[in-house]
DNA sequence: ATAATTGCAAAGGATTTGCAATGCA
DNA sequence: TGCATTGCAAATCCTTTGCAATTAT
């Protein structure tokens, strides 16, 4: 399975391509609704099989949302998430030094660290200005 | 729901003092099983719910583990986490300053933060010396 | 007494998988 | 042609939930 050569599918290519169009960091089932309409016969299996390989390959980040399900994100430069416990929305936060910290925690530890998640989670800007209003 | 009195019930005092008395960041089912002799008719389902309330109560913490399923950690100040992806162990890493990437963040964005997760992804340090043999 | 909590079993829901058919390389 | 990939459906697995019985306050 290491070794395994990878194949350009129509469905593959477009499941990319829809990720990276949008921020929203969608789930599995949403990228499944964008491509129904241009492939009838998709299926969500596809779709998840897709998206694991192309995380393998290193084009997405699968990111754990806090809910019961996984959402993905084509930018796969290192980058913090914000997740809003009102509205479920996720948005990137850029500028955050994520080499910084990795390299302090790998002298602070001695584990080599592949990769670095950091997650904030709180009350977005547009929910806090819909709060206000009540 | 907001109101609600809590009462002192055997189980979740003992899943409470059970996952305190660990550093491995156990499972549901791990709590389970530790209990389980203690508490013949115990069930996963009280399990889960006493560990949502636990976290509702903010003496727990809930951890995606980047496996399928949740782990526990009942040392709630803030830390980030190192998963090793070969044996799966979840680590603590202490004295990393959350609160400062919180502030960092809160002025960055216009949302308000509650929360930071920090979790390092790789090869612990045992898991390193292990594949030095092969 | 009242309402939270338990135990049990069944349901839920996201993700995975087996297998025959399909289609890149 | 050979083998990765698809589609479909069933299976998996962790977690949640309804309900009657129990128990803390």
């Amino acid at each position: 399975m290491k070794d395994q050569t990878y194949r350009n599918t129509k469905q593959r290519k477009r499941i990319l391509e829809v990720l990276s169009m949008t921020d929203i960091h969608p789930t599995a089932s949403w990228v499944y609704d964008q491509l129904k309409p241009e492939f009838p016969s998709l299926s969500l299996g596809t779709v998840y099989r897709n998206l694991a390989i192309l995380e393998e390959q290193g084009l997405l980040i699968k990111l754990h949302s806090g809910s019961t399900f996984d959402r993905y994100d084509a930018m796969v430069s290192p980058h913090a998430h914000f997740v809003c416990k009102v509205c479920g929305g996720l948005f990137d936060i850029k500028d955050m030094e994520l080499g910084e910290l990795k390299h302090s925690a790998e002298i602070k530890t001695r584990h080599h660290i592949e990769d670095v998640k950091l997650t904030y989670t709180g009350v977005c800007d547009d929910c806090l200005n819909k709060e206000m209003k009540d």
